[in-house]
DNA sequence: TTATATTTGCCAATATCTGACAGGTCAATT
DNA sequence: AATTGACCTGTCAGATATTGGCAAATATAA
């Protein structure tokens, strides 16, 4: 259920000494929904994050990496060949890069 | 637009003389369904793998692999840190296989 | 042309996700 | 114990996304 996104927030937002009712009004929704999103059952949207990167002075790739980490998680994590996948997918990233370099 | 699961599962028809109209209705679905499905446009449900590695004679861990691989790079494929993401991803899945050890 | 196989476009039906609110717990304060 | 402030959870209608199914288009071969 938790997420390593949300709890990455989490701990940013309590380094800046904010509350929910501080920062959900600036991502335009209430703090219920922040709530959840930093508890992980809700998702927050690919595109804000880099607004909630700058609210909490964060970088935002590395939020990015965790959002999309938990994307990925949530594909595999009831699968026995989770890792084989993984690592499938993985090569056709590796094989794309190269194509797009070489274009 | 393409997937290695779509581009499997036809090389395997193939190989066993399959018509789409005849695959199609085993796994309850039309053949332009099945179609779109080889052509990368639409997904086959989780849970039918296992009856159309049946249907195919293949290995049916071969196929959701591929499946979830697929999967996998839908979520990434657009962005810059897509393999850091799937390190990640990769190390709370191995963390999580650990946990699953001792207990 | 005709027949067969596959592909594509469309859209209604279904499934899934989101926004918003109400009511709840918990801890600190009075 | 009543109040306040912060946060959490459940619900559900509305918004979005996905799927199923049909019809028509295309492709290939005879």
């Amino acid at each position: 259920m938790a997420t390593q996104f949300g709890e990455k927030v989490r701990e940013l937002r309590e380094q800046q000494h904010l509350y929910l009712r501080q920062v959900a009004p600036l991502l335009e929704m209430d703090t219920a929904q922040l709530s959840k999103i930093e508890k992980g059952s809700r998702q927050l949207k690919r595109e804000q994050i880099p607004l909630l990167a700058g609210i909490l002075k964060a970088n935002a790739d590395e939020l990015l990496v965790l959002w999309l980490a938990d994307q990925l998680y949530d594909v595999v994590k009831d699968e026995d060949v989770a890792l084989k996948a993984m690592d499938a997918a993985q090569q056709t990233i590796k094989s794309k890069k190269k194509q797009n370099r070489n274009k």
